[in-house]
Formats: structure tokens, C-alpha cells, sequence
DNA sequence: GAGATCGTGCAATCATCTTGCATGATCGAT
DNA sequence: ATCGATCATGCAAGATGATTGCACGATCTC
């Protein structure tokens, strides 16, 4: 609704070059530099300038990339009141998150928003935390649920309303006959002398996982990297170590397994947020489907933001 | 910069029809119904019923205009601001205004937007008030100099901002050898019985003539009709009939004719105003441009919106 | 100084929108 | 009640604008 060059520009702004813009947007690095040319003519004002091999953004541009943060959550705002004014409003809403969440807690919501809003759809987006922000940016998700790792935009981004959603603890996966097993629950310091199976590094859960370890006061010796929960179980199954599950993934049968609940001060935990474009609360797909997810964050056996509590 | 569907959407809504809406803006009735399909389809509501054998605007439509205009006001805060910011901004200001406007105001405002923003043009687009406001909203004018006439958008309307230029008094003109003709000042009423040479009826000249004769308690004998100053002034030259014509007008010589100025009270003139784009007051070519008309207006033998005065 | 990366311009291609016409429906007048 | 006029909309063909692929000049790194 409000002109896509914008969001052309916003990209460019963060990734710093065109080309790299160009890769993000899937255009060539040609069409992006023909829209910002045109919305800079269209503007009467330069908005890149040359800067080395590289590109800068004027002063001109930083300020165009500020306020329109505000037009598009006022645009936001305003679908929202023309969609409540629409009795029958049909539409699609489309929910994205990651890998855990995506399988947990978004197909109850989508059915919700099926259920609530008949003519309506939903369409999930099984994506990383960062790409769900982009995602959102580009109109091309509704509603982000993402897990709290740094460098997602700050929960006071104008662009974003964010709420916490869940606390979702995690559990320490141990052999069925490893010492731990009988535990009723541990002190995630306690397997700091393991050998650790983690995810693939760079991923979200890596991230995690390290950040939880370092918080517990040491550094985890990684004997295998598991992408999958199911690779992980098996690893740990083998005896080749141990590994850490959020509460939230479900994990196959038939493997002699124990899951663990660390306890600890706070308790380690993923946070697991919502997101949304700000001034879309009020558009009747996405108040369905928040309140939705609030709803499936209580239905399950972990714990809610406010009171993370486990057994 | 702001979805054009929305303009389309507006059209419909002051026009009523589709096909009303198409010849405005120069469209098929096919493209604006498969515009405001889209429109529909992208936001998820209805916006245009069947009524009879035309269309009506729901409720959500309603309401999405109504929203929209300060959407746009805000954009165009916006655009001052990013133009404020570049020091070299370029770009085009179009003046549009009504002819005597367009011949004596406007071109000393194009020459000093010209001279104070060398890197920017200036057109003048000649319309009348009623197609000025259109030109402003569809962001093909952005400066408007027009009459105060009725029918046109109240000054408090959410979409443009404007102000009182200049009270243009309007003279009467008689054959050099006419009894008023040596009179310094002559009431309009005093004219009563005169053979009157109007403008076309339904022009804007020939509604505000109209209008100064009923305020003065007579209604003229039209004993002729004149578009161009010209041809009104050779036709009270060969006697036949007198006539209106603003101070700012400029009449070619050779006629034997004179101007005598009206009075009364108030003394009978032309209300001329700006108008904008609600928002744009800020950007630079429009602000220079606003304050060259009223240095125009000032420099004119016309007296100021404040204290008409003349003689 | 060589190689790589970057931004931009130009012609060819592709997608999207617009047009022209036909259809179904409604209103007003005879 | 019937005919003609007006209106909105759908569909295929055509036009307009955007995107692509490639080339060039400039810049940075090794």
C-alpha cells in the first residue's frame, strides 16, 4: 500500500549494499538501483551517494527511513479499522516461526483463525528468528513467533509490537542409564563436565545453548553437532553425550532417553516472543491469532511468561 | 508514493459511479473496477457494493477514505521533511491556477521558485478552481491559486490547507463615453439597468458576476456572453453593454473603454486563496513558492486579503 | 599491480496493467 | 410491459513499465 521502494530502502540500509540488498529481496543489484533511483527522482532528493565501492545513505534518506516507520504503522492502524468495519472480512493471515514453535504452538492458532473466521486463511512460515522480522517487514507474514536471541530488533522497535509469550524451559537430555537420568531435576553446572551434542553452529539453538552454558559458568566441550532434534536423540541414545531440549519439542519414541528439568536461578529457558507490525494488533485475523497463541502458550506443560513454573 | 488505488477509490466516491470516476481520470471503467478489485482483494474487505445499476461505497470503503487523508497529510510532512534535509533538493513545483492567476500571479512565483532553487523547474498548468483541487490530490499540481467560489472544498477540509491571497476588487467597464465613465467610484447597484456582457454560464466568472449583482439587489439583463476579456472589452467598446472585470485583469488597449472602480461594502471582489496539499507547507519549492505569492500578491495594484482597499 | 567486488547504464525480456468488446443487470420512458 | 440507455464486470489482446543479463568504470584488498 505504501510505496515497496521504501522497504527497497530500508534494506539497503541494513545490509549496507546494494547488492547485498539485491540478494535479500531476490532482485538483481540492477533493478534495486533502478528503484531507488526512480523514488529518489520521484522525491527530488539524493538519497545514495557514492562511498568507496559501496554506497551511503544521505541524511535525506536516514530521515525518509525514520518516519516512514510511523506511515507504515499508521497504515497499519488504518487496515485494522477498515477490517473491523467489515463484518465478513475475508483475508489470509500468515503465521511464521520458528521450527519448534511452527510445529507446537502455530497450528492450534491457525485453526483457531480458521474456526473463528471462516471465510478466512492461514498459511504458516517455518522460518528463523531473523528471517521472521524480515518476513514481517516485507508483508509477506502477519504474525512472528520468535525466540529471544541477540540481535532480533529491540522489543521497543517502532516498527514491531512484541509480547512475551512463553517461557519454554529447557530440559537436559541424558542416556536412559546415565547418573543424571534419576534426577528430578539438575543444576545445568552439574553436566559441565559432558560431552555435549549441539546444534549446527551459527544456528538459533547453538546460540542458545552456549549462552545458557556460559550463564551456568562454563564452556561446553562439543563432541557432535545434531541439526535435528531426532539426530540429537539418537546421539545421546548412543552415549556419545548429552544435550539440551526446549521443553516445547517433542521428541520421537523409542529411543532410551530421559529428558531432565534443569532448575537454576532464573531457570534456563528459551523466551519465546510474538511479533507483529505495529498497528496491525487491532486487524481481526491477527487479534484472533494472538489471542490464540496466548491460549496454546497456556495449554502447554511448560511454563508462561509471568510464572515459569515446571512439576 | 501512497497506493493510487486509494485516489481511484476517492474518485468513485465523489463521482458515484465507476464510469463517472474513469472519464475523470482518464481511465476505462474496466481498469477502476479492476483496480478497486485489487484494492478489495489486497486489504481482505468489501469496498464497493451493487446499488441499482451503480455501485455504493461500504462502510469499511467509507472509512478507509476517511483515514487516508491524514495518511496522506502525514506523507506529505514527510516529504517536506526529507526535501528539508537535502540541501540540493531538486525536483518540480507545478502552479495551477485560474487564467487571471495564471497570467498575473503566477509567473512571477515560477521565476523566484527558479531563482531561489536553481536546481528545480516550475510549470504552470491554467485550470479551473473546481479541476485545480483535483490536480492537488492527484498529485499532478501542487500549488493551487483559485477563486472562492461555492462548491469548492470547505478551508477545513482534512486534505488541503489554505489561505486568503489577495481581495481582487472587481471594476466596472463602460464605453469611454459613458455617463459612470468619468465617476472615480461608482456604486454596482448604479449599474442595475445596463445591457450586461457576461462570461459563459457556468464558468466561474460568470457565477461570481451573478453573485455580485444579487448581494447588490438586482439580477443584470444578459444582453451578451464573452469568454475572453478580450472579446467582452470590444464589445462594451462598440456600446453594447457593460461588464465585470477583476482589477488583476489585464485588458489589451485600444479600446475606448474605462474602469471604474466599484465600491460598497464590502467592496465587491474576487476572494482569491491558496491552496495545498495538506502537510506540504514545509517542503522547500512549495514554501518558497507560498511565499513568492504572496509578495506577487502584495506587488499588485489589488489590495491584500486583509484590508482590501484601493484609491 | 592483479583480482575481486561494487554500482550503474543499456537493450531485450517479462510481468502487469490497460484497453476494447461482450455480457448481464437495472432504470427510465414510451 | 417493452425498448433503449446506462452501468459494472469479465475476458483476451495489446501497451506500458519493470526486471534481467551483461558490460563498463571505479574502488578496495592482497
Amino acid at each position: 500500500m505504501i510505496d515497496s521502494r521504501l522497504h527497497v530502502l530500508r534494506v539497503v540500509a541494513t545490509r549496507g549494499t546494494v547488492t547485498a540488498a539485491a540478494r535479500d529481496l531476490s532482485y538483481t543489484p540492477s533493478a534495486v538501483s533502478h528503484q531507488l533511483r526512480g523514488l529518489a527522482r520521484d522525491l527530488g532528493v539524493t538519497l545514495l551517494e557514492p562511498d568507496g565501492r559501496g554506497v551511503r545513505l544521505t541524511a535525506a534518506a536516514r530521515i525518509l527511513l525514520e518516519r516512514s516507520d510511523e506511515l507504515y504503522a499508521r497504515w497499519e492502524e488504518i487496515h485494522a479499522e477498515v477490517a473491523e468495519a467489515d463484518p465478513e472480512a475475508s483475508g489470509a493471515v500468515r503465521l511464521c516461526g520458528f521450527s519448534t514453535a511452527a510445529a507446537a504452538l502455530l497450528p492450534s492458532v491457525a485453526a483457531r483463525v480458521r474456526l473463528v473466521h471462516p471465510q478466512s486463511t492461514a498459511r504458516i512460515i517455518e522460518a528463523d528468528p531473523a528471517e521472521c522480522f524480515d518476513l514481517l517487514l516485507a508483508e509477506q507474514a502477519d504474525l512472528a513467533v520468535v525466540i529471544a536471541v541477540p540481535g532480533l530488533p529491540s522489543t521497543t522497535d517502532p516498527r514491531f509490537e512484541q509480547e512475551s509469550v512463553l517461557d519454554d524451559p529447557l530440559d537436559l537430555l541424558v542416556p536412559a542409564d546415565h547418573p543424571l537420568a534419576a534426577r528430578s531435576s539438575v543444576l545445568l553446572r552439574e553436566a559441565a563436565d559432558e560431552s555435549w551434542i549441539l546444534d549446527r553452529p551459527g544456528s538459533t539453538f547453538h546460540q542458545l545453548t552456549q549462552t545458557a552454558c556460559a550463564t551456568a559458568g562454563f564452556s561446553p566441550f562439543v563432541a557432535h553437532e545434531a541439526a535435528e532434534w531426532e539426530t540429537g536423540a539418537a546421539l545421546v541414545d548412543a552415549g556419545l553425550g548429552v544435550s539440551l531440549v526446549p521443553r516445547l519439542a517433542r521428541l520421537p519414541g523409542g529411543y532410551r532417553i530421559t529428558r531432565v528439568p534443569l532448575r537454576g536461578d532464573p531457570t534456563p529457558a528459551r523466551h519465546i516472543r510474538s511479533s507483529i507490525r505495529r498497528g496491525s494488533r487491532r486487524q481481526p485475523l491477527i487479534a484472533t491469532a494472538l489471542t490464540a497463541l496466548g491460549e496454546a502458550a497456556r495449554r502447554t506443560t511448560a511454563g508462561g511468561p509471568a510464572a515459569p513454573s515446571y512439576g
